[in-house]
DNA sequence: GTCTATATTTAGATAGAC
DNA sequence: GTCTATCTAAATATAGAC
């Protein structure tokens, strides 16, 4: 699979190269790099064949275009929500709120089902999406895991790293499968209760243990 | 799509049958449905195309069959692992153990990400899927759930339902995550580790308090 | 740069012999 | 029931005009 694509790192993008990959984004996020043919990506962004091979040279470059734009685009959503000046349960619930508003947003979702649904085909797909995306929000959420534990407000003894993996599946929960399986479509406030409901398992599973009770730790 | 499949509900069926559904299974989970072609089929089975043909009148139906078949088979691994008569935490980490290698397992990896990739074309196969698997999963583990609540050993104010989806999330973790997108080939040793882990997270978010309020050492 | 028209390959499905 | 050989449609990619 080759690398060059259009003049995009030199230059402006021109508005048809433009319209190209957004309407190619669309419909592989949609119906997957088989079921997207040329014909119907030129039809989509309103160019003729031959224009579209004049910025890329294949359907599989036209698909690394697209997975690197979004895997950018991506990339600096992340990080959107970090507080630590508020009540650890605010705190906890904002964090929450925010990642789970992130994973489940339509543009997350498709280029999760994307990349795995082509894996087999490009398997180096997943591989930047994952650290584009879910590697760079864990890591996010370690430091922030990292910054409460030095503030005394979450257990000292956590190791970050694993605890940031445990967080944001939690924070994913059951919510996430049944949206990436499309047997549910939330509403703003479904989710908001979901962060909710992970927000009181977080604060159990992770704060430090408050003095209602003996601390012999 | 139709759903007339050989003979296979009122009789034995072929050898010759269960060939080709066996490889257009391996075929499908590989390289989605797009991916593999008839042609595919028929080698990887030994048969002819004309012999596949005279079983599943088309590529769609061969499909169906194939994610029938398996969701059977999925439905019928679940509820592996109930166990209330050992400590809690050896219980809480046998049905950790149990869950994930089950979510982990080759066929329910290939089973879901082959919904997903082809969600857009079938939308009705992950609903299939997800009453066979997810849900009958998070089911059990809500009813295992309530048992030990009756029993004394977990919170007693936790809605069963809500809590299993979150123990199901929280057990599935970063590692199923990682393993969907092919960025880790877990060891056994590191499947352990991980049932372990959320275990421990469990536990304290779950289990009903302690008089120290630690319910591990 | 952009289009219309087309060459070439592949894959779903079938006809007809045995 | 099973095979070989084939029909037909669709999709990737390109040639050549403007």
């Amino acid at each position: 699979m080759s690398t060059a694509l259009c003049t995009a790192e030199t230059a402006e993008p021109p508005r048809k190269y433009r319209a190209v990959l957004s309407a190619a984004g669309e419909l592989f996020m949609a119906l997957g790099y088989a079921g997207v043919s040329m014909d119907a990506v030129a039809k989509t962004a309103g160019v003729s064949k031959a224009t579209l091979y004049a910025y890329l040279p294949s359907k599989e470059a036209l698909l690394e275009a697209v997975i690197a734009e979004r895997c950018v685009e991506m990339a600096a959503q992340i990080s959107a929500v970090a507080v630590h000046d508020v009540p650890l349960p605010e705190a906890v619930r904002l964090l929450a709120d925010g990642w789970l508003r992130f994973v489940l947003n339509p543009r997350s979702l498709g280029m999760y089902r994307m990349v795995i649904a082509e894996n087999a085909r490009f398997p180096e797909l997943a591989r930047r999406f994952y650290d584009a995306g879910p590697a760079r929000g864990t890591r996010w959420i370690a430091g922030w895991i990292a910054e409460e534990q030095r503030r005394g407000r979450l257990r000292p003894e956590l190791d970050p790293a694993v605890a940031a993996g445990q967080v944001s599946a939690l924070i994913r929960g059951d919510l996430f499968n049944r949206v990436v399986l499309d047997v549910e479509q939330p509403s703003e406030e479904r989710v908001a209760r979901a962060a909710a409901a992970a927000t009181e398992v977080l604060l159990r599973a992770f704060a430090v243990p408050q003095a209602d009770c003996e601390s012999t730790a």
